[in-house]
DNA sequence: AGACTGGAATGCAACGATGTAATCTGCAGT
DNA sequence: ACTGCAGATTACATCGTTGCATTCCAGTCT
C-alpha cells in the first residue's frame, strides 16, 4: 500500500501536519525536523495522493488544453508546446478536442470542474458559436487564437496585419494576380480575407471575389478540392497563392502540380503558422511564423493569475509575428 | 459555490447516500425517488466532485498517455485517436511527453500514481532502456509500438512482416536496387531492416550494406540529409527508396527533388504509418497503413481490464497491417 | 395477528491532506 | 527562578463521496 503523510510522521516521529507542512513550506520547520521528515519520505517512497490534495484545497494542479483536432499539425505542434510549458510549472495537462463543434466546446466549458482542473485553454471554434459569452458562469479560461472577445483572457493574433503584410511584400516583388484560398465564414477566414484585400487596396490593386477561393475547412484535401475547381474553372493567370494556413498551401502545391503549374516559377505559394511540414514540402513554403513556444507559456501564466485572482479585469497579449521567406515564392 | 450530494438530497428530501446510490446505479432505487433525485441534480446542476470520488474509491477515472513527441505528426494522430477512445468510454486523458527520454519514460512510470492516472498507456523508447522490467514495481500500464515486452500488456505491430511484404511487392514489380531509408540501434529500426532483409533474401536479391541508409531519427529533415549525403556519394543507380516512416518518405522526397531524380520515374518512395500528410505529398506515398484508431481503442480496453485485474497474465495484441498503393512507386 | 422476508433508504466512518486554533518548547529578560 | 513571548508543533475538523452495516417498511406467509 502507497504511504501517506500519517505513515511518514509516524516513521519521523512527528505529526501529520508537520508532514505537510514541510511538504508546502508555508511555516517554518526546524532544520533538523525537515531533514527528518525528508528523510521519512524518501525512504517510504512517498508520493502525496494529488485527490485528496485537490478535494482540500479545491486546486488539483491540472489544467485542460481544448484545441479543435490534434490530427491537425498546427494543433499538434501547439499542444506540444503546452505540454512543455506547463510540465515546466509543474502542471498536469487533460487534452480535450472540440472538433470545431460549439456543442463540445459550451460542454467543456461548462464540465471543467467536474474534469478537475483548475483551469482551461481554449481555442474557441468560432466568434458567433462560441460558449464564452457575457454573462455566463466561466472557469478560469484563456483564449489562444484569432477572434477577439474582451471578456476573457487572451493571446490574439492579428491574422489581418500578419496577411497583409505577406500579401503586400508579394505585391512589392512583382506579384499583380494574387489569389487567396481558404476562405469560408470562420471569423479567422474573414481576417485573413481582410488583410489580403488591405494589402491589396493600398496597393491599388483592385480587388477582384472572383480571385477569393472558398474552402470546407484548412485541411490539405479539402484546400487542394477547392484549388483544383478553382483552376478548372479558367480563371486566367494566377502569380500567387495566399493560403490560410500551411495546411492548406501543401493542397494548393498538390494542385498545381495536378495542373502542370510550377511553384514557384508559374505560381508563388505562401502559408500561415509556420508548421514544422512547411520546411519540407518541395518546395519549401514561404509562411507567416510565430513563437508557438512563448503563446503556450504566456496562455498558461494568464491561466495561473487569472486561476489566483478570478476577478481580476481580463487581460489581452498581442502575439508579434514574422515573415519566413522560402522557395515557394520568387520576385517577378 | 458548487452542489454538492448533501445539496441534492436535501433538494429532494433523501439521504446523500441516496443520491450516490442514484449515481452509481449499483443498489436499487425506487423510480419515484431516482425520478425526484435526477431532478435535484438537474435544478442544483450537480456535478460529482472526483478530486472526492477519486479519494474514497482510489480510482480517478484518468489515464495517461505519453508518447515520444507530439510535434511528429504520426504520435499526434494517435493521440487524437486516444483522446478519442477514451472519451467513448468516460475516460480524461492526460498528456505526457517522453521526448525519446529513458529518463522521463521511467519518472511516468513511477509517478503514475502521483498524476492521479489509474493507469498509463506508453509507446516505449527503446527496448534496452526502457524502464519496463520485471521484477519493478508497475502502475497499470500498457505498450504500444514495435517493441515486443512480454511482462506487461500490449499491442504490437509486426514491423518485420509488414516491411518484408512491402518490399517484397517493390520486388514482383520490377524493383532491384532497394534501397532502406531510416536505419538506426533504434529496435523499431532494427525489425524494419529485418523485414527488409528478409524479403531481398526470399527473392534471392543479395543484400547490399550500402543501401542500408543510416538516420539519426526519423523526422523528414534527417532523412533528407541522410539521403542527400547518400546521393552525393555516387552510389550507382537505386530504383526504390524504402524509408522506415512517412515522415521520412516526406524528406526522401525533398532529397530526390533536390537531386533532379523523379518520383516516381526515376525512384519509388515508400513510407510507413500512412499519415494523413502521406495522401497530400507530390506525388501521395505508397506506405503501410493499421487502423489507428483500432489501437487507440485496444490499447484503452487492455488497460481498463489491467486495472480491473492487476494479477492476471499478459496479453499481446498484434495489429493486422495493409499496404496502400499510391503514385509514389511504379511498376519498372 | 404476528413473524418473516427482502428491497429501499439511511447513518456512520473513512479515503488523505491541510487550515485553524490551540498547545508546547526553549530562551531572553527581569 | 519566573514570566513573557515567538517560533515550532500538534489536535481537530473538514473537503465530497461512497462502502458497510443498520434500520425501515410494505407485503407475504402461517
Amino acid at each position: 500500500m502507497r504511504a501517506t503523510v500519517r505513515d511518514v510522521a509516524s516513521w519521523a516521529g512527528v505529526s501529520p501536519k508537520t508532514v505537510s507542512n514541510v511538504l508546502n513550506g508555508t511555516v517554518n520547520v526546524r532544520p533538523a525536523t525537515r531533514a527528518r521528515v525528508e528523510a521519512a519520505m524518501v525512504a517510504l517512497d512517498y508520493v502525496p495522493n494529488l485527490s485528496a490534495r485537490g478535494l482540500r484545497n479545491g486546486r488539483t494542479g491540472m489544467i485542460a488544453i481544448a484545441l479543435s483536432d490534434l490530427q491537425v499539425p498546427f494543433f499538434a505542434e501547439m499542444m506540444h508546446h503546452f505540454v512543455n510549458a506547463a510540465a515546466a510549472r509543474g502542471l498536469q495537462v487533460q487534452v480535450e478536442e472540440t472538433g470545431w463543434d460549439p456543442g463540445r466546446e459550451a460542454r467543456l466549458l461548462s464540465r471543467a470542474r467536474e474534469h478537475q482542473v483548475d483551469g482551461l485553454i481554449l481555442n474557441p471554434v468560432n466568434h458567433e458559436t462560441t460558449a464564452v459569452k457575457p454573462g455566463i458562469a466561466l472557469p478560469p479560461v484563456v483564449l489562444i487564437g484569432e477572434v477577439y472577445l474582451p471578456i476573457v483572457d487572451m493571446v490574439w493574433m492579428d491574422n489581418a496585419a500578419a496577411i497583409a503584410d505577406l500579401t503586400g511584400e508579394l505585391i512589392t516583388t512583382g506579384h499583380r494576380r494574387i489569389a487567396l484560398l481558404g476562405m469560408s465564414d470562420h471569423p479567422a477566414a474573414i481576417a485573413r480575407l481582410d488583410g489580403y484585400r488591405q494589402a491589396l487596396r493600398s496597393a491599388g490593386i483592385p480587388t477582384d471575389p472572383g480571385l477569393e477561393i472558398a474552402s470546407d475547412d484548412w485541411r490539405p484535401t479539402s484546400a487542394a478540392r477547392a484549388l483544383n475547381a478553382f483552376l478548372d474553372s479558367d480563371p486566367g493567370p494566377v502569380d500567387a497563392v495566399v493560403c490560410c494556413t500551411d495546411g492548406a498551401a501543401m493542397g494548393a502545391l498538390l494542385a498545381l502540380h495536378a495542373h502542370g503549374l510550377r511553384v514557384p516559377e508559374d505560381v508563388s505559394v505562401t502559408g500561415y503558422d509556420n508548421i514544422n511540414d512547411s520546411a519540407i514540402t518541395v518546395p519549401p513554403l514561404t509562411t507567416i511564423d510565430f513563437d508557438k513556444a512563448y503563446v503556450a507559456d504566456t496562455a498558461i501564466a494568464l491561466l495561473m493569475q487569472r486561476i489566483a485572482d478570478p476577478e481580476g479585469s481580463p487581460r489581452k497579449v498581442t502575439l508579434p509575428h514574422r515573415l519566413v521567406w522560402r522557395s515557394s515564392t520568387t520576385s517577378r
